[in-house]
DNA sequence: CTCAGGGTTGTTAGCGTTAACAAAGAAGTG
DNA sequence: CACTTCTTTGTTAACGCTAACAACCCTGAG
């Protein structure tokens, strides 16, 4: 449409001779300069309505070096996890006026990051907010001497950037504990993959609460997060006969555990109690229903942008670690012994 | 980092410098220009490469008017769908040399996407992927006089713009149809919301098989495509003496659906059957694993590329239509009479 | 030997905006 | 009333790149 219009879209120079004024007027009009005389501006305003003004955001950019993006490079945004923390990144960024530009790895290898990282920076984004739960990802992100002001989501201890997370460690003391308040003897545990962050702050935060009250400490079984390996972990666990509560570092996983549990017939929570960790929609509807820790996903989308902002704005650069608390949620895959 | 440092970054005028050339030389050579003596050539990728250049887009983006840049505006990209479906427009945009900026409405109403494609016009977009599933999105869309090329997905009959979708009526069928195969009388539906194309058409095609096979049509029970909604539905339909059959407009749902089934004491597949619609990674590991129809969200994220990148370096305006067929899953929620 | 024609390079002029400075008028001060 | 100061506006010069054109060199045909 409109390819043989010919009518050009109109630039600042156009509003100023209709408005009888210089482009530069125009400019201050735009940027709220205080120095123009009321009547000029309604003046100008009137001629940028008539015309149908629209400034250029892109020589806008090239002047002030600024380009009022902001780029995101995640882990595979199919997951809920990232999918809500880039929904919640993306919703905090246009309330703060900027635009979001984003980068979806399949593998978060060291030459991933720095491609997507070099990526955005070639497109001029101001700031950058790497969803990096993995220890390689933040290692690579450590290591990159980036010019761009940079903030790390689920990050670990990498020293470099400001990192927002979630209290991993006390989520998994939170499951154990109110395992172990319920009678178990002990508590065993699905873990994530080793070359996460989060997987290894649930581990830890598991072992903790075992070890202060005493308890045996299981070989945790080894999961990759998703509901297969929960559901081979599961057949594990259903035929060993002393096994009376599961810690799963994951909702998906925590499915595949009770699908294998029913399918043993295994009761929960009977016979085994189950808590899971994440709180993804489907989990209040499972069977039994989740109980689990739930993670504020979009809370942490949403600091990582205020702090990102507070860097690009105020400047100060503070080494942050914004840590947002998971909370426990009781349902009813759980019961005393 | 680096605030002190006072040394900008290099331009191509440095580079000319550097290799003692001009600066349209360095200009050619980045832009694959056939007319370049192979040895000015290296000449000039040596000082590129000595001095750490990289050339600016933005101011790339001025001059040549495109900014290779494109735009994406989606509801809700929390949910699998939606998320499923952009990771699969942003795959493609970056394997075809494009960015992409998102916008992640909460509600979609026409103001809204209104908004969201000025926001990202303004951004200087070269062409917008609209994943409108609402019947009020695809109209606010076939309102729209705008500028930049644009395609819709699963955008419905919405006759302006381009449109990649799944065929939803298909779906119906094909879920509806096995049902029939497996002896049940009839086949009970629960739809998703009004407003929603795809739930309309998998209702079209559930009353089209219905109909075809001269069976009773009952009133479909209403959903909001949350796995809540499936189970208030799932409550009504477990009191019904005569549902054997159901088809739940999406996997979530029918996640509800089981959880009523389960607490009523009706069992599933025995005594009801269950087909769900989108093929979430969990619906195999539901209790039972659900038979469902399968979506390839990925594949519609990429044509929906293919199409708008045709569009935008060919430019025929053909108004196309893009069809992706849905495949049937079979699991254990299906079961004969 | 001359001249056309292609390959190769340089020069100049934008793209549409903001920044920096200049200029003119209004207003306040001694 | 002269002089400073502030407000308002305009003029000019970037920002870093590509497009258009000009200029030069080299080759080969007449």
């Amino acid at each position: 449409m409109g390819s043989t219009l010919g009518r050009r879209l109109p630039v600042m120079a156009d509003v100023a001779k209709e408005a009888g004024v210089s482009h530069q007027t125009v400019s201050r009009v735009l940027n709220d300069h205080p120095n123009v005389r009321s009547e000029t501006r309604t003046r100008v305003l009137e001629a940028i309505d008539k015309l149908g003004y629209r400034r250029n955001l892109v020589a806008r950019a090239l002047v002030t070096r600024h380009s009022r993006t902001l780029g995101v490079v995640s882990f595979d945004t199919t997951l809920y996890g990232p999918a809500s923390t880039v929904y919640g990144i993306e919703q905090a960024a246009r309330a703060a006026g900027y635009f979001v530009s984003i980068v979806s790895l399949k593998s978060i290898d060291r030459a991933g990051v720095r491609d997507a990282l070099d990526y955005l920076a070639d497109q001029g984004v101001d700031g950058i907010v790497v969803v990096a739960p993995q220890r390689s990802a933040a290692q690579a992100l450590a290591d990159l001497p980036l010019g761009v002001p940079t903030v790390a989501v689920e990050g670990g201890e990498a020293g470099e950037v400001p990192v927002v997370c979630v209290d991993q460690f006390t989520g998994g003391r939170l499951a154990t504990e109110h395992l172990l308040s319920l009678g178990h003897e002990t508590v065993w545990h699905v873990r994530g993959p080793s070359d996460w962050l989060e997987a290894e702050g649930r581990v830890a935060g598991w072992r903790a609460a075992l070890e202060r009250a005493g308890r045996e400490v299981p070989r945790p079984l080894a999961g990759d997060w998703s509901p297969r390996s929960g559901y081979e972990a599961g057949r594990s666990l259903a035929s060993m006969k002393n096994v009376t509560a599961v810690f799963v570092a994951n909702d998906q996983m925590a499915l595949g555990v009770l699908r294998a549990f029913t399918e043993q017939g295994v009761r929960v929570p009977e016979r085994v109690s189950v808590v899971g960790f994440d709180d993804i929609p489907e989990s209040e509807f499972f069977s039994p229903p989740l109980t689990t820790i739930r993670q504020d996903f979009d809370a942490v989308g949403r600091h990582s942008i205020e702090v990102l902002v507070r860097l690009l704005e105020g400047g100060t650069e503070e080494r942050e670690r914004l840590v947002v608390p998971p909370t426990f949620v009781p349902r009813l895959s759980t019961a005393r012994v």
